[in-house]
DNA sequence: TATAGTGTAATAGATAAATAGAACACTAGG
DNA sequence: CCTAGTGTTCTATTTATCTATTACACTATA
């Protein structure tokens, strides 16, 4: 797994966790591999996969059972909640980094879809290859 | 001035500077303040600002004179080129983690322009107290 | 030519994050 | 009961960042 230097490797790893939960690579009540098998996974040491899932289980997303694993919280309420806490936390990052570089409401919004256009365009040259 | 915890100091510097300058605060030959002054208004330490400057430095677009202060580059174009790349890096980041968040172009789209409509009734509702 | 204002550099210490390694606690299954 | 697989905890070490402090180099100007 790729890392940015420049966040802390335990908080890059519970968004990595976070994501699988929402995309459903991981639902309620799965297990996730073991903390050794997941320091193995990401090029890391278990140390930091444990700060990571530490924090998590402190938030309530995950729950730890001694000698048989983590697992993903049966409450999907809780789920639910973190997803919209996550886009949330994205949107006023956006917003505000964008407005600080001085673009108007309307020129975020263009430069998105302007963006996710050209995107589309460099998908649709990749599959014709 | 307030920093996140999650990221270098002296990165968030650049980034305090950077967007100074797409404002037009700083404008190409502008003359920065002093480095222990700007360790002041920051509440952080000279090295630190310098290690920023530093960087900014060596990207060419802040130009240093010994005994005289550091300057905005007036090559306007590397200004340009520099904005461009700066809204590039943010709508990247915010379309992948979106996007990795299982939403789909459309409900990117739609959830920003939700978040820009809500966030101008709150500025409405500020300016009517 | 002094002096104040500037950038630059170097050292030493403090803290947080990450690593390595070992040990301990619990569970399941033969 | 033993063992393999699991989570948990602890200590020691390294690295990056930030700070504090001092010193040096250059510029402008009184």
């Amino acid at each position: 797994m790729k890392f940015d230097d420049k966040v802390p490797i335990y908080y890059q790893i519970k968004n990595y966790l976070y994501h699988e939960m929402m995309t459903g690579a991981l639902k309620p009540g799965d297990k996730l591999p073991a903390v050794r098998q997941l320091a193995v996974d990401l090029t890391v040491n278990v140390n930091t996969v444990q700060r990571a899932l530490g924090e998590m289980i402190t938030e309530g997303i995950l729950e730890s059972q001694r000698g048989k694993g983590n697992f993903v919280t049966m409450d999907e309420e809780r789920i639910t909640q973190l997803k919209g806490k996550l886009v949330m936390e994205q949107l006023e990052r956006f917003y505000e980094q964008l407005h600080a570089l001085n673009l108007t409401d309307e020129q975020i919004i263009d430069s998105l879809k302007q963006y996710i256009a050209q995107r589309g365009q460099q998908d649709d040259q990749r599959l014709s290859n």
